[in-house]
DNA sequence: CCTTACAGACCGTCGCGTCGGTTTGCAGCG
DNA sequence: CGCTGCAAACCGACGCGACGGTCTGTAAGG
């Protein structure tokens, strides 16, 4: 209400047809859909929640989005790609490839830790709604879990790890990264995500023999 | 319909109160529901798919549950134990600490694979209710990642693999098993569950250094 | 004949999506 | 520069189906 000064309207080559401001509404109308769904799950949702947490209405709600899956959808297609671009920048400025996995373990614990409610979203609330859910569903964990697999690609044929079925291998290290972020959701252990980094850390590089068996140094559960 | 020649009264000395056949409707109840439940989700399910699955009725139904909750938590509490013991009792069998952490896993593919209906509601229908349903979900992952923290407890005594926080290995375990499974739950693939097992085999016990780092058997796909 | 086990009609609610109406802002025109 | 028309953007009351749960009734059986 109060920042509703007039914006310098911009691109007037182009966006020649415009009443109000239908993107800020329809980011509104998004980011109170993440923080319903976050909160309440798919189901347990209204659709009046999320008009009353933005402050638009029906009217805009059905202008925007077809229905109620597809502001989820759409919620799941803008959330993917930032963490993303969060973990895939963070990981190409480390050269070595097994400093890359590590760095995305690092960064994808330490994201998911910010991202509270965009994390319950994409881990937790979107499995088990079924229809053409699930496909999406499997989309969203295929784009992490090809991250992981473009990583042990490049330290399979960088010669730091033995050459082994790196899919498979993705999809088990997904698993277990995701099952330690959904037990830190649902439950609120370990209060510091951040903590379980080292133990994760571990054996996750030793599962793909990129760790020194003798090593013993990291993967005890305090310091 | 067909089969309900009336079967032989046994039981004849404790069960005095009985009408028609209590335990049995209530059975089939717990069944149809495990079917629907499997297939439509735990919302795309209404009570009356149920009572048309199963050939009871409303009165019949509410009878025995208090709600559609209750026997969705009932079909839980009954089908966990079914898989625990499954497991339970095929790892006895095996004397050396690594060995049973061996036949789990194959064990548990094996039976996730004969029971997709049961496997479908307990790994991926379960999650995100919300609710109470939220504790039941980690209640039954704690009664699974504790089988496996178990085995790696008497892994470490028996001085097999090295000292670790098998608490949270244990997890990770269970969520890069978990993540196999659901994937082929969802998606068909693979085909035939079984046929990533020497992979994720070779993933999880070289990721607590139970496989020497030499031994290149085993980790690949075939062979 | 009274309780247990079940049947099925019924009811109330809740939530999605619609629909007529209203406002906003721009374009065209004089 | 104001007036006017028009369409994009938005509002909110209502409809309507679906589904969970209740309630009255009834067959079995001790």
């Amino acid at each position: 209400m109060a920042q509703s000064h007039e914006v310098a309207e911009r691109e007037a080559h182009q966006g020649h047809v415009r009443t109000r401001d239908k993107e800020a509404t329809r980011q509104r109308l998004l980011d109170a859909a993440e923080t319903v769904f976050a909160e309440k799950g798919y189901h347990g949702a209204a659709v009046d929640d999320i008009i009353q947490a933005s402050d638009s209405s029906k009217g805009g709600f059905y202008f925007h989005f077809l229905n109620k899956e597809a502001i989820f959808l759409a919620l799941i297609d803008a959330l993917t790609p930032k963490l993303e671009a969060a973990v895939d920048s963070a990981i190409s400025a480390e050269p070595d490839p097994v400093a890359q996995l590590d760095a995305a373990l690092r960064i994808a614990l330490e994201t998911f830790t910010r991202h509270r409610r965009l994390s319950k979203i994409l881990l937790v609330e979107a499995v088990g709604l079924g229809h053409g859910f699930d496909e999406k569903l499997m989309q969203v964990r295929g784009r992490f879990s090809a991250m992981i697999q473009r990583r042990l690609d490049l330290a399979v044929q960088a010669g730091r790890i033995p050459p082994m079925d790196t899919e498979t291998v993705a999809w088990a290290w997904f698993g277990a990264i995701n099952e330690i972020v959904v037990r830190w959701l649902i439950t609120g252990q370990p209060e510091q995500l951040e903590t379980i980094f080292p133990t994760l850390r571990a054996v996750l590089l030793r599962s793909v023999n990129a760790l020194p068996p003798a090593a013993t140094e990291g993967q005890d559960q305090h310091e």
